[in-house]
DNA sequence: ATTTTCAGCGTACACTTGTACGCACAAAGT
DNA sequence: ACTTTGTGCGTACAAGTGTACGCTGAAAAT
C-alpha cells in the first residue's frame, strides 16, 4: 500500500502542476500565481516547492511543455483525420475548437503567455506555436507553393485559428457554432486567394 | 509663475499617467504594476495616488482610453490617405508599423491586455478592436460583400495586422521590412480570397 | 542492522503591497 | 480678512510574498 519514494515524489510534483492549471483563469495569468498559493493547494508546505522546482519560472516552463505535447496530439490526431481524406481546414479548426472546450486552462496559458511577461515562457510558448506553423507550411509546401509563400498562408491560418480560439474562450456556448463556421470561411479565403494569385503569377 | 489648481493636478495626473507607461514593457505588463512604483516614480506619496485615481484599475481603463485615442487617430490618418488614393491594405498595414515604431508601450498595453487578468481592461481593449473591425467592415461592405463575409474578412484582417504587430514588438530593425511584405501578402491572399469566392457564387 | 538520503515541515525574517487616518498649507471662494 | 476646499505628505498597520535554515522520519543503500 505505501508507495515507493519516486512514486511519491512524482505524485506530489503531478499535485503542484495541477494545483498551478487549477489556479490559472481569465482572471488569473501564472505571473499572478504565487508560490504559496499552489503549494497551499497542492497540499505541501511552502518550502517543500523547492524540492521540484528551483522557482515559478521553472514550473511555468514545465507547464507550457505540458500544452505543447497537448498541442501536438492535435496535431497528429488532425493529420490522421486528413490523411483518411478530410478537409485540412474544417479537420484542423474543429479539432482546435474541442481542446478550448475540453480544457480551457491550459490553452489560456497559451494566450496569456504569448504576451505575458516572463521571457521565458513567451519564448517557450513561441516555440510551440512555430512548431505549428512549421508543420503547415511544410504541407503547403508540399501542395506546390514555395516556400515564401506556404509561410505566409500558414502564418495567417495560424493566426486565425488562434484568434478564434481566444474568441471561444470568452464566448458562450450559442455562440460557438458562428464562430468555429467564420474560422472556417476565414481560413478559405487565405486558401483560395493563395491559389488565385498562384494561378495568376504562373500564367504570366 | 504659480500654477493655478486644476492645472497643478492636471500635471502630476499626466505625471502618474506617463509614469505607469514608461514602467510597462515587455517584462511587466499592466497587472503587474505597483501602485507604490507607480507613484514612486511620478514623484509623490502612495497615498496621493488615490486624488486622481479610485484605483488601479481606473488608471488602466484611462491606459487603454489613451490607447484608443492614439488608434482612432491612425485609423483617420489611413482614410485620408486612402482618400486620395492609395491602397487600402498597403497604407493600413504601413501605418500600423509606424505606431509600433513610436510608441511601442502604448502598443503593448494593448497586446497585454487582451488577453490580460483584469477583465474591465480586456473589454476596453476588445472595445477598440471592434472599433476597428466595424470600420473596415463598412468598407468592404461597400465594396458590394454581404455583412457576414465582410465582417469575417475585417475580423481576420484585423487578426493579422495585429499579429504582425506583436511581432514587431519582438523584432529586430532587420526583420521588420520581411514582417511587413508578409502581412502585405497575408491580407491580400484574403482579399483575393473573399473576391474569387464572391465571383464564384455569384455566378451559380 | 546501520547508515545515508532526501521529501516534507515549521519557524523565522526581511520585504513589498494597498490603504486608512489625520495634518499641513496654499489656492479659491466669500 | 476669513473660511472653505482639497492636493499632497507622513505615519502606521495588516496581510501577503519568497526563501533560508534546521529538523524529522521513513525509504533506500550499505
Amino acid at each position: 500500500m505505501s508507495k515507493s519514494r519516486i512514486e511519491q515524489k512524482e505524485q506530489t510534483r503531478r499535485a503542484i502542476i495541477d494545483a498551478a492549471i487549477s489556479q490559472l483563469s481569465a482572471e488569473q495569468s501564472f505571473a499572478g500565481l504565487s508560490l504559496r498559493e499552489v503549494t497551499r493547494q497542492a497540499g505541501i508546505a511552502p518550502t517543500s516547492f523547492y524540492r521540484h522546482f528551483k522557482d515559478m519560472e521553472e514550473l511555468g516552463l514545465t507547464l507550457v511543455d505540458e500544452c505543447g505535447l497537448a498541442l501536438r496530439q492535435i496535431m497528429r490526431k488532425a493529420r490522421k483525420q486528413f490523411e483518411e481524406g478530410g478537409s485540412v481546414i474544417i479537420t484542423s479548426v474543429k479539432i482546435f475548437m474541442e481542446i478550448t472546450e475540453t480544457s480551457p486552462n491550459i490553452f489560456r496559458l497559451l494566450f496569456h503567455e504569448r504576451s505575458g511577461t516572463m521571457r521565458a515562457l513567451r519564448t517557450a510558448v513561441d516555440r510551440e506555436i512555430q512548431y505549428f506553423i512549421v508543420e503547415l507550411t511544410d504541407y503547403v509546401q508540399s501542395i506546390g507553393y514555395d516556400k515564401v509563400s506556404a509561410y505566409a498562408q500558414a502564418e495567417a491560418m495560424v493566426a486565425i485559428v488562434f484568434n478564434a480560439g481566444a474568441e471561444l474562450l470568452a464566448a458562450k456556448a450559442s455562440q460557438r457554432k458562428e464562430i468555429e463556421k467564420r474560422a472556417i470561411m476565414q481560413l478559405r479565403y487565405i486558401a483560395t486567394g493563395a491559389h488565385t494569385l498562384h494561378i495568376a503569377k504562373s500564367k504570366i
